[in-house]
RNA sequence: GGGCAGAUUCCCGAGUGGCCAAAGGGGACAGACUGUAAAUCUGCUGCAAAUUGCUUCGGUGGUUCGAAUCCACCUCUGCCCA
């Protein structure tokens, strides 16, 4: 099956500027192709995963990508799909961010030999004079069509500023940049991003008489329709520090029924006849489904250990037994009062619980248990020695637990 | 620049002098049921040395025995006019 019909068979195109082309392009890996990423946090996170895997599979079909690391638009901040203004982040933050992304994404992209390119908008947007863009950029432009692209519907309602309307022809700019410097014909991007694209297009068309190209992946979005890849507490990163491979597995082994395949088929390089067969699975079958999801994703981002370990740190700890290696948290002396620590000051120093109240709470409610058993009585006091046996394993709910250990 | 409306706890949103840590809904969390799923039901949802105390209703100051609520100024947001 070739590149094109396979990113079909997946579900992974949205929307195409012009299908021929497109195919006739990457099939024969004639694509030189960008995807964007605003570093507006200091680690990528699921939603970029699922660009990162693109650019794989397309690099593997003989296309050159091109990260471009939004360092310059950034300091803009996109409004597409979001109810009010991002928070300005400082030079420094958005430095510190690319970095980072630069580290993670080597992961996964080749980028020797030229491979695949890592190119920063900064270098280009930071140095623009006003005018010149105003004159150069800006007559292309006509607000009254903007006003009424898609990504800015949500924002007419509660308020758009001239900085972040302004996004969009940054975008643009960008592609027109990359189009020159790099010859670069092709745009990837999120669903959310297709306005954004097409700025760029026409930009090129206007101004080089050229043709240039624009696809966009679905976004990952569950059975409620809401983005994939957040939790309460954040978004799933890959960093491991940020998110660790057993939280990561987590994540993917707890999917709703409704979405697992689906995420095999967007996510992972299974082949599709191997998809094929699950999908006829059903009811708690799909439990099997959903472990090689969670297996095969942490591999993709952790490495094979870091995956086996997960995976056998959830089924000891769900098929009973004690996983060999758990999440530990560490307590100090100063949390202990006479020489002890209570069952409520334990759960907030192992982090399973926000605060004592809440600690309280999950203890009256049966949530806590230790070393297998129910704790029913909020006083209940530990000594560091009765905390540091082998099986003091600390849980709370269903799947929060953690060993503690005793620090300075 | 002028006029109008508004800012409440994670979110939406009630509350317009004491009965307010603040209705209701959503979400989150815990329990039951399950398959580490969904749906459903129950509980719960500011912090703590916990029948009490402390901090919270955009900010600062004021009136009052007492302020989310009244007054003044400020900041921010939306709408209308220019």
């Amino acid at each position: 099956m070739e590149l094109y019909d396979e990113l079909i068979a997946r579900g992974l195109i949205a929307q195409v500027t012009d299908e021929k082309e497109i195919k006739e392009m990457i099939n024969n890996g004639k694509a030189v192709f960008y995807i964007g990423f605003d570093p507006t946090a200091d680690s990528l996170h699921v939603g970029h995963f699922m660009a990162l895997c693109l650019m794989k599979r397309l690099q593997m079909a003989g296309n050159k990508p091109i990260a471009l690391i939004g360092g310059g638009t950034a300091m803009i901040g996109d409004p597409s799909g979001r109810s009010d203004m991002r928070q300005m982040m400082t030079t420094e933050t958005i430095q510190h961010n690319v970095d980072c992304f630069k580290k993670q994404m080597s992961r996964f992209i080749d980028f020797s030999d030229d491979k695949a390119l890592l190119v920063n908008n900064a270098d280009w947007l930071l140095d623009l004079n006003y005018v010149d863009v105003l004159r150069e950029v800006g007559t292309h432009f006509s607000v009254n069509r903007m006003l009424t692209a898609e990504c800015y519907k949500q924002r007419m309602e509660k308020g758009l500023s001239f900085l972040e309307f302004n996004y969009m022809i940054m975008q643009s700019y960008d592609f027109y940049v990359l189009y020159q410097k790099y010859g670069c014909n092709m745009e990837f991007g999120g669903d959310d991003q297709w306005s954004n694209m097409l700025g760029g297009t026409e930009l090129i068309r206007r101004k080089l008489g050229k043709d240039a190209y624009a696809m966009t992946i679905n976004l990952l979005l569950n059975s409620e329709g809401k983005k994939m890849g957040k939790t309460q507490s954040g978004a799933v990163w890959l960093d491991p520090e940020k998110t660790s491979p057993f939280e990561f597995y987590q994540y993917w082994r707890n999917v709703a029924d409704d979405d697992v395949l689906k995420c095999i088929k967007m996510l992972t390089f299974l082949p599709l006849e191997e998809i094929k067969e699950m999908e006829s699975w059903e009811g708690s079958q799909l439990n099997r489904a959903k472990e090689i999801l969670a297996f095969e994703l942490t591999n993709l981002v952790h490495g094979e250990e870091e995956a086996k370990k997960a995976e056998e740190s959830a089924k000891a700890l769900f098929g009973g037994g004690n996983a060999a290696d758990m999440p530990t948290a560490s307590i100090t002396k100063a949390d202990l009062r006479e020489g002890k620590i209570d069952i409520l000051g334990l759960l907030v120093s192992a982090s399973l619980c926000a605060s004592r109240g809440e600690a309280r709470r999950n203890v009256e409610q049966g949530g806590v248990t230790v070393k297998g058993e129910k704790i029913t009585d909020i006083h209940t006091v530990y000594t560091p020695e009765e905390i540091m046996a082998e099986d003091f394993i600390l849980k709370r709910g269903k799947k929060k637990f953690c060993k503690i250990v005793m620090g300075d």
